[in-house]
DNA sequence: GAATTTACGAAAAACAATTACAGAAGAACT
DNA sequence: AGTTCTTCTGTAATTGTTTTTCGTAAATTC
């Protein structure tokens, strides 16, 4: 079926095509009578209007892209709910372009979305390179990283507080007395996974501990890693008491690998994770975990990105959004009184159970 | 930064517009030393092609609608991966629009995305009623629904066979030698909710067990109602000792209610779920769940949209994928020997405890 | 050497909208 | 009555491609 036209609107409804499209954007007073011709003319024909034609003449496409690595990972759906119903709002749509952080895939879908015209960017994602990234910014196109990004970009960025968060993972475990701490840490070549090693670093020295390379793994941030990682750690001969692991897929991989075995959690290995999830408290033992804002780091890039194709000329900004400690069993804290621990803090030794 | 058009690239490399568009499309021969001109400017220019004004011209947007009810439930965002992974191998992107099976943001994005003139439309939410479904059908778009369609509809179809999925799942309830098996349903508007409830009625028809209103409650696939209408079962009079939940979100909602509650699975209540997910087998007690194939779901839906798409005069098609129930322990099936219940079928009574 | 094929250019016609500019008609003012 | 001001509407250019037509010149084939 042939789609109708603005121009047969018009001649239906005996007008010009200016007086129609001014009546469909209220951009210039049309008297009551012609409005309602045109209005009758457009339900007759049924007619739509196209977009992609007006796009092409206002310079706009209405649509940001979104690069994200895994719209399968539980944080990423939730942040990517948070920008949609932000950009629904102002009706803006999103292309989704899922990259499973590939160099390849990225670079693949930069083309297509510059290509495509997107009025903004929002990227989770970096397999680092940055050719086409850097391409993209000198288009002029406003983007903005959330959660990752490269060191050589300088856009807006959006984080939560990584080093901060991990940080008071890791003190949490060490005030249970722990002192063998093993991490589980993801690529760190991502900005994410650097800061949350950096965290766990800044945590044992405060406390005195002397970190040992056996006792730190680099992850993938997916289920598999998580699991190959925490078997790596326990069947090693320096063995952790207790385990701090960067997300929640290695967290998940690492339970499957500990209930497989057999190992209970948290007596012979206490575990902090890193971002909440909607299972998070009924695994057994429940997830003690360091919660990212996941749904408003979404609608704060979303914000972000709107207000800078508004105004392409203010300054950089870098937001950092804290973190929250979820105190669960997985840590050693007991059923009776959950925040025992917090609330004997230093003093304690050997932990709150 | 104003963006290098074909023109600008075409009189820097002293050949015409349609040479440019030749060599860029590889659509008539052309010599490689003016080849090479061409690309030379290119890359002088920093050009990428403006695929907006392609789209107008050559009337193909290489977009493809995602209307989805929840990109935040695993399940969906699974399908998306399915979904996302097939197309970027056509170069074709995908147009996110998550709808909270909510009629108004349904018809809202509708709009955009006949706007936009996408190439096809995939569709797995519904709020059934259809104005705009009905006028996407008059434009001729190719459409997809995925395991949920509106009556109304004639297009193509890909579901999992839900009523046997629950029809399995109730059974496998009913060998354990459960008589009162509640249900909780998703909304009977949609065919999902109807059909699992379907499955259900019929499973206990088959093996003669009288159904009760009471142990059917209608919820809304989210969490929140999994846990208030498991509240409903446990605090009436009539309560089960096992339930169906017809899908994973109300699970979840269940379980957080019966562990709050101290209501032991599966001793005081066995649950069979809907949906499998990563952390199935974690959570205490692991769940014995129907497994929908959600990634080759969306791989089917991709292919079939691209088959569409190319070809508008194929018939319309309906298929439907097998659902696997996966045994773990909340049904009563124990660890040592968890498919017990399997290999003395019906000759239990009392289950296979 | 004639006939055909190939490579390319120039120019214009789509594609479907927006918008600057101009013109006409009527109202309001001198 | 003549001038100015609104208010409405039409004309035509513009956005960046692809594609068609027509034409020319060189290369290839017979």
């Amino acid at each position: 079926m042939k789609r109708a036209t603005l121009k047969e609107v018009a001649t239906l409804a005996g007008v010009s095509t200016a007086t129609v499209s001014n009546v469909l954007n209220e951009t210039k007073n049309v008297s009551d009578e012609v409005k309602n011709k045109v209005f009758s003319a457009i339900q007759e024909l049924n007619y739509q209007p196209n977009i992609v034609a007006k796009s092409l003449r206002v310079q706009e496409s209405r649509i940001i892209g979104l690069l994200i690595s895994d719209i399968a990972n539980p944080f990423f759906s939730i942040v990517v709910r948070g920008i949609e119903e932000e950009l629904a709002k102002s009706d803006y749509s999103i292309l989704l372009c899922n990259t499973d952080s590939s160099v390849e895939k990225e670079d693949k879908y930069l083309k297509v979305l510059i290509g495509k015209r997107v009025d903004g960017l929002i990227v989770s994602s970096t397999g680092n390179t940055g050719d086409y990234f850097r391409s993209m910014e000198k288009t002029g196109v406003p983007m903005v990283f959330l959660n990752r990004c490269p060191d050589f970009m300088v856009s807006d960025v959006i984080m939560t507080n990584n080093i901060k968060g991990s940080y008071s993972g890791t003190e949490h475990l060490i005030r249970h007395g722990f002192e063998k701490i093993a991490i589980i840490t993801g690529p760190i070549s991502i900005s994410t996974g650097k800061d949350r090693l950096t965290g766990y670093k800044r945590a044992l020295e405060d406390y005195g501990i002397t970190e040992s390379d056996e006792l730190v793994k680099e992850g993938n941030f997916d289920i598999e890693s998580g699991y190959t990682k925490m078997k790596e750690l326990m069947e090693q001969d320096n063995k952790p008491d207790a385990v701090f692991i960067s997300n929640n897929s290695m967290t998940l991989g690492a339970y499957k690998y500990l209930k497989e075995s057999g190992i209970s959690i948290p007596d012979q290995l206490a575990v902090v994770g890193y971002d909440d999830s909607d299972w998070a408290d009924i695994v057994d033992p429940p997830i003690t975990t360091i919660k990212q804002p996941a749904y408003e780091l979404g609608v704060h890039a979303a914000r972000l990105i709107l207000a800078r194709i508004i105004n392409k000329q203010v300054k950089r900004e870098i937001t950092y959004m804290d973190t929250e400690l979820i105190i669960r069993h997985s840590c050693g804290c007991n059923k009776e009184n959950p925040y025992s621990c917090e609330s004997n803090k230093l003093e304690t030794t050997s932990g709150c159970i």
